[in-house]
DNA sequence: TAGCATGATTCAGG
DNA sequence: CCTGAATCATGCTA
């Protein structure tokens, strides 16, 4: 007899520890694709490196499995606050329940905390895009576990089953044992839902904390900043217009175009000699951009109607027709842009292509000398000039929407 | 990993 | 309120 006992499947409670190792693993695999969803496209933040980062699975996770192994079965109750919390908290942030479309409390929060314009709508995105990866992650392994779930109640009752044939078991003990089992599952997927919650949580915070997630302007963008403050030099403060228009084009925020030329100013201003093969290249840039402007224009003019004002393609703070190049063409060519205003463009950016041509040609490297983008503009207090003479007022070539030099200084 | 580059923040001054 | 200056925090690269 006692032979024959030894020989029956080994009993329930053993097994369940077995599952719940394997499903432990299982816990901490899905806290790993958490964090790889994090660390796809860019490091963590600060508050997510050493020992936070590490904390993440070392510590709540694994102790709270380590807790279900032994106590879960026989502590828990069935409406668990907790539970409810995490399920409350999922629904809010749109990963259980219905899908939201991302409009979640925590992507509006994260829209106010940018300054509530609708230019960070990249980083929106990016943020539903990860909640939407967090979501589907966590509807796979729900999924899983309840098939788990199922599959390990069916092994037990067959197991019961043939139990069965050797000895009395009662219903009442069959519906205990899957009763412990779905507690287990339940307690599994609770470590899931919580694993979730945070997850979210860091998301969250990642896209509240504004200083933490600095990236790099694409350099177009940067091209674009550059372009406009050294064809500016004379005077970089861009108008609220133009810091409009620039952020438009380089898909930032004014803000950020404000920070990018507040830090530009005091850079330069710092390092002039660094900054020199810059303004150079950029003087280059623009030189063959109005040469491509002129050609343009000249066959504009002789093709279509002279009424037509045009100061480039889209953007007219591209060329140089509003800055300190042109203004020194200005003071070269002062009567040159009487007439028509497109007269005016074509002879001015003719004008300025000719100025830079010259320039370059005869570029003397150096601080000093007549390279394209001295460093006059600085006076002797080593601030800007005064716009006194601001390139809106004197450059012919802009158009209604033209983005010009501020007068705000 | 150190050092530099760069975007953001803070604070004082006008 | 805007700006310059200093500083912080992060990104990038050798």
């Amino acid at each position: 007899m006692q032979l024959k006992q030894r020989s029956v499947p080994r009993p329930p409670s053993t097994r369940h520890c077995l599952v719940v190792r394997v499903l432990k693993s299982a816990c901490n695999w899905v806290m790993r694709r958490y964090l790889i969803l994090f660390d796809q496209n860019q490091s963590l933040p600060w508050c997510w490196r050493g020992n936070c980062r590490d904390g993440f699975i070392a510590t709540s996770s694994v102790r709270r499995t380590r807790g279900l192994s032994i106590r879960g079965a026989q502590e828990e109750d069935p409406p668990d606050p907790q539970l409810m919390r995490l399920d409350n908290m999922l629904l809010a942030e749109g990963v259980s329940g219905p899908e939201k479309g991302g409009g979640s409390a925590a992507a509006a929060a994260a829209a106010a905390a940018s300054g509530g314009s609708s230019d960070n709508s990249i980083e929106h995105s990016d943020y539903r895009a990860k909640l939407t990866q967090i979501r589907q992650i966590y509807h796979t392994e729900l999924e899983k576990y309840e098939q788990a779930c199922n599959e390990f109640t069916t092994h037990v009752m067959n197991l019961l089953r043939e139990q069965s044939r050797t000895r009395p078991i009662s219903p009442k003990e069959i519906e205990r044992m899957v009763g412990i089992i779905h507690r287990k599952f339940s307690s599994i997927q609770m470590q899931l839902k919580q694993s979730t919650c945070e997850a979210v949580m860091i998301l969250r915070s990642r896209f509240l904390d504004a200083r933490r997630k600095r990236r790099n302007f694409s350099k177009q963008a940067t091209e674009i900043l550059n372009e406009y403050f050294y064809s500016h030099l004379s005077n970089p403060y861009p108008s609220e217009e133009a810091k409009e228009e620039l952020a438009k084009k380089c898909s930032i925020t004014v803000s950020q175009v404000s920070n990018w030329f507040g830090n530009k100013r005091i850079r330069y201003k710092k390092n002039i000699g660094k900054f020199q093969e810059e303004a150079n290249l950029y003087a280059a840039k623009t030189a063959v951009t109005a040469a491509h402007a002129v050609a343009a224009a000249v066959q504009n003019n002789q093709t279509n109607s002279p009424t037509t004002p045009n100061s480039g393609s889209s953007g007219s703070f591209n060329l140089p027709n509003s800055g300190d190049m042109f203004m020194n063409m200005q003071s070269l060519n002062g009567d040159s842009y009487q007439g028509s205003q497109v007269g005016a463009n074509v002879q001015s950016q003719v004008d300025t292509l000719r100025h830079v041509i010259n320039q370059t040609g005869g570029y003397n490297d150096g601080l000093g000398g007549n390279s394209l983008y001295s460093p006059h503009n600085l006076n002797a207090n080593g601030g800007w000039q005064d716009a006194t003479t601001p390139s809106s007022v004197t450059s012919p070539t802009e158009g209604p929407g033209s983005v010009h030099s501020d007068t705000s200084n």
